[in-house]
DNA sequence: ACCTGAACACCGTTCAAGT
DNA sequence: ACCTGAACACCGTTCAAGT
């Protein structure tokens, strides 16, 4: 019997679900997690959905709209509450958290940070993660104006590393080129003292670290900057 | 006479000269500042270049290398060595100097930030501006485990902001979506108090100040940052 | 040997025509 | 009224065939 069901072609699921914009952001995100943001194409989401590309344009203007409402879905998906250890830690630690969250969330779906650099997410659900940073900011004493200016910067920095270093999906050139790491080591490793000095005289403390701690980090680094650093806007007086 | 010429079909330049790598590169740059990075296409270059896409592939291996060729060539017009103001004004004045000469280049060519962002430029230009902002954040005596980790700070951010901000080329969208800043203003200053409470308190904040007033805030704060934050594989000890 | 026409396997988007 | 087949105008890349 069960071998039967591979015949009732196109009418696997029962009654084929009426065609919505959540239908089709939801079957979006699936393909997206298997497959990388770049499969995601209109037509792979139609063929998907089992119906022509045209019809997806009843419910998304074009791919962008379709991205970026996907964007949202998955922020959504954000605990930006603290944990309670982070809590018991302090306003640092629970930035730490949050920003790690985000960072797990644009690892998960390779292509996804790519997107969220360009599309400036600015559905509800970015804007309360925005507002939890902004939050955890002040409650650090950080300046209102300062705050306000320090949130793009660590969100920035989170997103555009996620979009260097995740994954581009699973099909790469295996061999020609050492994928990650590696290549940049040697390179970095034996470059020419004569045209780069500095590095040739660094490469190890260029090459330091755990990916973890050079997060951490940096988001200390950001933190520190942003909480110290005079707003030209600020009042010179206090 | 003179409208004759456009009747002597493909023979216009004298002779066209033979395809070379260094030609398809040239030629690649003069449509990217033209019409942006994402008019260039194998078929577009080849075509500019009176020839078909099949011919490219005899120079270039694909699109990506392409497009890290052109961004290496184009890292080559920056001159990272100081100007006279800024050195006599210290290694900070230099830094911004150097980070806003990049950032020009970025925004020249729309789309190129983008692919600067996911390249990982590794050519010997872009290794030379690599080893400029090394060599200066050690000049301000900052410690060499910082500086190796906050140069790539800084170049992110700046790529990231020109990513974020370069026009995506000539053709958008005009209406439907108020187009920059005017979009994002309004929506942030009539954001619902009740899902962002801080981001409704402090809008004003978050959108104070020009471009460049902000990025060079940011570049400071970075620097500060990465000068006074202690690097996890530091010495405790001093 | 070097180059390339033509094909393959895709795209996003539109719109006239169907139900 | 709502949906979609089929077309339009593109892509990157390959490879057999030509010079």
């Amino acid at each position: 019997m069960a071998f039967m069901s591979a015949v009732r072609s196109r009418r696997e699921r029962p009654a084929k679900p009426a065609l919505s914009r959540e239908w089709i952001v939801a079957e979006t995100i699936k393909i997206m997690r298997a497959e990388g943001l770049e499969k995601v194409t209109m037509r792979r989401v139609a063929q998907a959905l089992d119906t022509g590309p045209a019809s997806l344009y009843v419910y998304v203007a074009n791919t962008t709209e379709l991205h970026t409402a996907v964007l949202d879905e998955l922020m959504g998906s954000l605990r930006t509450d603290a944990t309670d250890k982070a809590a018991m830690e302090g306003w640092r630690a629970e930035l730490h958290a949050v920003l790690h969250a985000y960072s797990d969330v644009l690892f998960t779906y390779p292509g996804l940070a790519r997107s969220a650099l360009v599309l400036r997410p600015t559905g509800s659900n970015a804007l309360r993660l925005y507002d939890r940073i902004l939050a955890l900011l002040l409650d650090g004493g950080v300046t209102a104006a300062r705050a306000a200016w320090g949130v793009d910067l660590l969100l920035q920095r989170v997103t555009a590393n996620a979009a260097e270093h995740s994954k581009p999906a699973i099909d790469e050139a295996p061999a020609d080129v050492e994928c990650d790491t590696d290549g940049l080591a040697a390179g970095l490793r034996g470059v020419d003292p004569s045209i780069a000095p500095h590095v040739a005289e660094h490469a190890e403390e260029l090459l330091s670290g755990t990916p973890e701690q050079r997060t951490s980090w940096a988001i200390d680094a950001l933190i520190n900057g942003i909480a110290s650093t005079p707003h030209p806007l600020e009042g010179a007086h206090k």
